[in-house]
DNA sequence: AATGAATGAGCATTCATTCAT
DNA sequence: AATGAATGAATGCTCATTCAT
């Protein structure tokens, strides 16, 4: 086949060696694997936790042989930290859509936390996976809660054109925001690592007193 | 030894095995020794975490044998499960009684705050017990939670007589504030597992957004 | 390539495949890889010995992939055994040079081991290559042992033109006295691996003790 | 058992706590495991070498469990560097006691010679342990040439009454003559790991160059 | 000829728990 | 009641060799 086309059409690629057509689809596949591990972990955190997350059930879920995890990954704490970047980009970039043409802050705030919502319920291991992340990637954790913090401030601060708060003002607040809708959920909406739904007015309750929070904050600074 | 006690004062109790008093004295050297486990434990989960709190190093540190840990707990789980309840009860008295006598809400927070801090400031390592517990406690954790979100609600409705608030909405204001105030010290307060002075502003806005946020969600109900 | 040369001129052998100029450039350009192999290989060697000479590293160090590796060599163990007779003989051949026209013992001794402590100081991971061999590569290692033995004992029957030993007696006696200086120079002369010179006095202990054995080397101090 | 021992006997140990007979039958026991791992370890170096000697191996010969083990030795490493100690203090014993009344340095050599080649043949596996021990346990390689040599070069001094070298001297002697022993056993000796008798004349060869060095063993001939 | 992804057996070490003493 | 030796499954990781491309 190589030889065919190296013959028939010497011309296609302008000279360049052949050696990139092999290579990419190599790469390719390689990150297709890559991809396929970190999703296989992604479940098997959401089952077992970080802490039963081995390598070789990874593996044995990914369907590849124990020593090609090293071929992708330098050591399972590497992993530990790529599984929430990857698995939770697609999360933070369904929000950010659900939430790019609001214009006040109880649009944002619904919106933002139907789109969390929906997203956690249909992909119920990423809450785990985010949940430990803490103790087990912590760097991936803490880069996880800068972005969204930092969207979250971003889309704060458009949503009240008026206003003159400095970025660290409103980091601090997306900061509380993240940590009183965090712990909304952990006590009223997970039980056995399973997103349930919010038990009813739990939602409003937020939503109203995160209003009224704001503008006091915002007023009296 | 036990055995010549109970036979030289058979009498003294009217006849009854005088099993007491004798039991009583294991049963509080027992005691004893399962807070001395507890105590050892809390220190190496402070230091290594609860992934690294083998028996073998609460065994250790606490001078006891191996063996002699199932004469108290059934588990390893069984420890871990008691540690924050026991080492964590003298933290949540400490606060209740620094606002007992608080009449409005941001004495409440401001005092609150500052007990919680000083109590964490003085025994470092009940914060990584406590933070840790949600993963390798469960139980414990949320039993804790549900006591500090029951204690701060009752403050809460303590601190605004006029209001009717049902018990659950008040439960529900107090997560949302454990959680915003949480995320705040994890951001802003701690490196390494240990806490440090939040940086200036940061308590201020915490009280200011909670002030009002309340407000606002009391009177909009 | 290749099917493109040998089929445009295939009349200048006079019809016989002219598969030789091609399979000698080629045989050639394996030869020199094959080279290359064997010199990082003793730079892996002296820096980590045998143990840590994973074909991983080679490659690496190489320059060339992985599966290459066994175009060269059937297996590790193969290589092991390739490594001290390529790395080795030139050392060898600098001590032959060097002894080549000596008339008398101490000469041949004196030259001998200042060319080879010369060399093993120019070359210093041959020292490890050589010194584990015994373990890695026992083939070789013997097979170096009995050329160096065989050099040795006819240099010495040359010092000693009336003499009339045997073949086996003096390849034993060449034996024994690498042996004494191999200990000699492990013992003073070794530091993780690597050379260092001789303390003062201990070449000429050998030399005096070669020459006359314990009496003379007791009675000439 | 306890109970009668301590109703029957109570003066038997003159008061001392009973703890101490079972501590002690424990310590011996766990002292009987230890060399009978370290032997386990000297067979399993005897046949696959250090290299070969992984735990599971040692465990399995010595019949205790893997974890068990750790109980003995804190890592490979450890156990390693306590094989030849152990193993090899045994040969250096019968060498010092075969030679501890000789007068004169052949009967020195005579009788050291065949008290280490008897050992050597009767634990054939000794020589493997001691050969590799360079490579897998340097400290204790060295320690036991430093010994070696040490003993030596003591029986040397005490062979030659008139003679006042300096210990250095005749450590360095010993040095040189435990080479050339090593090496024409290794060369003449040695099979696969076997120690097999030498060919006839080695020894002699031996004894006479180390007596007279080249110029005696070459004119006695 | 040359590549490098893939394999899978092998390794040292840890540790909760049990149980004979 | 108390001890601590013993168990054995589990873990993360390495690496020589093979083989599809």
């Amino acid at each position: 086949m190589v030889f065919i086309l190296t013959q028939t059409s010497p011309t296609l690629n302008g000279g360049l060696p052949r050696k990139r057509p092999v290579s990419t689809r190599r790469a390719q596949k390689s990150e297709a694997t890559r991809l396929e591990i970190l999703e296989a972990a992604g479940k098997i955190i959401g089952k077992y936790g970080y802490a039963g997350c081995s390598i070789a059930r990874v593996t044995a879920k990914a369907k590849i042989s124990h020593g090609a995890f090293y071929l992708h990954f330098s050591s399972q704490k590497d992993m530990f930290n790529q599984v929430l970047p990857t698995l939770g980009a697609e999360m933070l970039k369904m929000i950010a859509d659900a939430i790019v043409d609001v214009r006040d802050i109880s649009e944002l705030e619904q919106r933002g936390l139907e789109a969390n919502f929906a997203y956690l319920t249909k992909h119920p291991y990423i809450y785990r996976v985010l949940s430990e992340a803490e103790l087990f990637a912590p760097e991936a954790f803490h880069a996880y809660h800068d972005d969204l913090a930092h969207g979250y401030a971003r889309s704060l601060r458009r949503s009240r054109p008026n206003d003159l708060g400095s970025d660290d003002e409103y980091e601090t607040l997306a900061t509380m925001l993240i940590g009183a809708r965090t712990y909304l959920l952990m006590r009223y909406g997970v039980t056995n690592h399973v997103i349930k739904p919010l038990p009813p007015g739990k939602l409003e309750a937020y939503l109203k007193f995160v209003a009224d929070g704001i503008n006091g904050y915002m007023a009296s600074r």
